[in-house]
Order: C-alpha cells, then sequence, then structure tokens
DNA sequence: CCAAAAGTGTTTATGATACACCCATGT
DNA sequence: ACATGGGTGTATCATAAACACTTTTGG
C-alpha cells in the first residue's frame, strides 16, 4: 500500500546557499538559469530530490553537478514550502547552507547553467523563485551560529593565520575585534594547533599557520565543552 | 509545465513534538496510531501535506485534528528524508515543535487515533517510523534555544509566579537553578510585568503573578538586545 | 503553631574589554 | 629604509556565582 495512493504530493527539491569569503565580505554561489520559468535569472543551485535518495545527498549531488564542487560543509538549513514559491505548481524545497574557501573552490559551470559565480551578499542581484529569502535565512543562521559552533574554519583552507579567522569573524559579525582579545580568547580554547609553519611570500613578518583539532573539538564537546566567541 | 511531469515524487508529510512540562519533567504529546503501519503502537500527531496548504498550516491542521491542540507555539524543527524511514515507500517529513501549558491544554483524542496522552520524554514507549529520532533532535533544540529565546514562557499560562517559571528552567536544562541569581536576572531583562495580582489558595506565602512583555520584548530585540539566561 | 514556599543583598571570583608598541619580512 | 601586517601584556570594569535568613499564608 502506497502511503497515500491517490493522492496527489507536491514536487520536493534541495536548494544550496553556499558561502564563502571574499574580497567583498560574505559571498554566495549563484548560477544563471537557462531555462524556464526565470530564465536568465540568478539562482541558488538545487533539483529535484530523486525517490533512491536522501536529502543531504540530493543536495551533495546537485551542487557538484551544477557547479562542480565536492566535499564541503553543508547542513540543512529550512524547509520552504509557501504554495506559491514556484510558477509551475507545487514544490516544496529543503534548503542547505555550506561553507567553502573560495580559493580552493574551483567551479564548473554545468551544461543546465549559463554561468556560476560569487556574488556579494550585501549586493544581490535580483533572484528567481523565494531565493532571496532563503538567502537571507540563511546568512541569519550563520551568523548566530559561527559564534557558538565551530563553523568559521569550514571557510578557510586547512592551514590558516590568525588574521585570516579573524577576518572571517568580523566579515560575519559584521564588526571590528580587537587583534590581542581575538588571539588569546582563541587559543584559549585550545582547538587551534601550531603546526610550525609559517606562511612565506609575505611583505611583512611571517605569520605562523595553525590548524583547527577537529577530533579535540568533538572530545571537548562530549564533556560538555562550548565553544564560544 | 509542471515542474518534473513525468518525475515520481516522494510522499510529504509534517510531525509534530508537542511538549509540556508536568510531574515527570519534560513530557511529549503521543497518539496511539489505530491503523498499519505501526497500528498500536505510540506515534507523533501528523500526516500529510495538502497541495493547497503552506508546512506550519498543514502542522497546525494535523494537530487539532489528531488531539485537539489550537493556538499554540509552533516552529519548524528539521526535515527528515532517509529513503527507508517508512515502510510503505518514501515519506519525507517536515517536523515541528510546540510548546504548551499543560494544565490548560485540552486533549480530544481524534478518530484515527486510540488514544492521546503525555508520555516522560525520559521514558518514551517504542515509538512508530523515526520518531524517537525526531523527539530527540526537538529535546536538543529546546534545550539550546531556551537559553537565548523566550521560549520558556510558552509552557505556562498568561499569568504565572517566577518558581513557576523556574521550574521550567530547571526542567529543560536539567540543572538546578539559584533562585536569588535567576530572579534578579530574569527581573533585569525587563520583559516581565508584575500584575499586581497574587496566587491565592497555596499553603503559604501567596506569590506574585507575572506575565510576559511580548511587545517590550520586540522591541529590544530590535534594538539589539538578546535574550540570555 | 507548624509546614511550605516567597522574597530579599552582599561578597567574591571570573571573564570581558580597552589599549600601544616593537618585530620580522619583502620590496 | 620603509611599508606592512605579526605578535605580545596589563589594568579596569562588568557580569556570574555562591550563599542564609525572615516573611507570609493555609491547614
Amino acid at each position: 500500500m502506497s502511503p497515500d495512493h491517490d493522492h496527489p504530493r507536491p514536487a520536493l527539491t534541495v536548494d544550496c546557499v553556499v558561502f564563502a569569503i571574499g574580497d567583498d565580505g560574505l559571498e554566495v554561489l549563484l548560477i544563471e538559469r537557462d531555462h524556464e520559468p526565470f530564465a536568465g535569472s540568478w539562482a541558488l543551485p538545487g533539483g529535484f530530490v530523486e525517490m533512491d535518495e536522501n536529502l543531504e545527498s540530493a543536495a551533495r549531488r546537485e551542487l557538484e553537478e551544477e557547479t562542480g564542487l565536492t566535499d564541503v560543509f553543508l547542513e540543512q538549513l529550512y524547509t520552504f514550502g509557501a504554495t506559491d514559491r514556484d510558477p509551475r505548481g507545487r514544490v516544496v524545497s529543503v534548503a542547505y547552507y555550506a561553507l567553502v574557501d573560495r580559493a580552493h573552490a574551483h567551479l564548473a559551470a554545468d551544461s543546465d547553467a549559463a554561468a556560476v559565480d560569487w556574488h556579494s551578499v550585501a549586493a544581490l542581484p535580483g533572484l528567481a523563485f523565494d531565493h532571496r529569502e532563503i538567502v537571507a535565512a540563511a546568512h541569519e543562521r550563520l551568523r548566530g551560529k559561527v559564534r557558538y559552533a565551530p563553523l568559521g574554519f569550514e571557510l578557510l583552507p586547512r592551514h590558516f593565520t590568525l588574521t585570516q579567522l579573524q577576518r572571517i569573524y568580523e566579515v560575519i559579525l559584521d564588526s571590528a575585534l580587537d587583534k590581542r582579545n581575538f588571539r588569546r580568547k582563541i587559543l584559549a580554547m585550545g582547538l587551534l594547533v601550531d603546526t610550525g609553519k609559517l606562511q612565506r611570500g609575505v611583505a611583512h613578518r611571517a605569520p605562523r599557520l595553525y590548524r583547527f583539532d577537529r577530533r579535540r573539538y568533538k572530545q571537548l564537546e562530549r564533556d560538555g565543552f562550548s565553544f564560544w566567541l
């Protein structure tokens, strides 16, 4: 017996809000739509969920197909189901957000899309469907969660400097942070490991490179420690 | 053109995790299923989303139909879409959680359900589908969010005493709180209004009744204030 | 008059904030 | 040598935590 035999079903899609930090601050990855509806408009990467795949798998598949990105940090955001959100009919969309290191994210536009490109969150073009609302929800989630979860590291390469990390937080929280206080606090958590390497090739004193100790984070988390910035 | 014309679609449901504080601590409202699958098992109230209703509307409708509850605090939790979560086939469920004042929640079992009743979260019976996992996710969300959002008030009648409020937090956070510190902190936020009334009929000094000032909360929130406990 | 919860301040400890200069490197 | 960001410590302030007794009411 089918769950609802003759019962009509909404279509189900996933959409991905991919964030990175660029020169213009926080940026989102958008694709230019090739087909109707909203052909020519910018939109979030996403598409229909297959019958035999989990939701997160669908999000990862669509992301790879449409942008070339794989192995990114990905988390479910919210499910958007307003009855009029798609002009073609009833379409419910499970939205995810992803965090990537812009410098190491090599993009490859799909045949379905005219283009793939980064756009400053502060100056988005007109978006298809309710995608502006979805980006706004993702942005709010990121701003809230970055303070109590180790999300900042997902926007950086595996080895990074404290100044790079501080910039991540300054961009997301949209406020200047004190360098000494920031460094003291983040190092005091004991989650950063000094790799012993230095970043050479910069026209000033070579900064130390750190990495985030995921194993230790999970350990401390179990022991009741909570990340806080 | 239909969004996916010949493309098969998962079925879409909503499920509600309704919390209240009872004598056994945190409790969840469950219905005893009348029909297969899982006939006789306890399950979350919920059901299929109609083509012309929003997701939250569907959750409220199912909640009223199956338990009689209306006008509750309701928030989207997470969407569960594991391919094997329903033995009948592919069913994706958008889960919501609700908070109600147990004393004022008058229940009415639907014809579809053999029974509706409260169950201690600490000692749940076996649940249908992946409902145990959904309850766990809702519980975690509640524990996390109650500290930075004014959710506690949703579990009390409009007029309440500070001791009642403290108990809410103690139950949800599962830790004892200092009475004097609790009262100082919660009153300092300026969100509670002394109604001037006393709760009579108790075998001890009559406590003052307060109410939560929602208008003022929204005001302060806009001004950058953030609830914290 | 007894039981039961209401109500009320102060001290101490901890964590947050503010703040300025010298150092190392590449050009 | 100069421009650029890297790296470091202390004093002050604000918030959190610990803690015990008197008051009021109903039975």
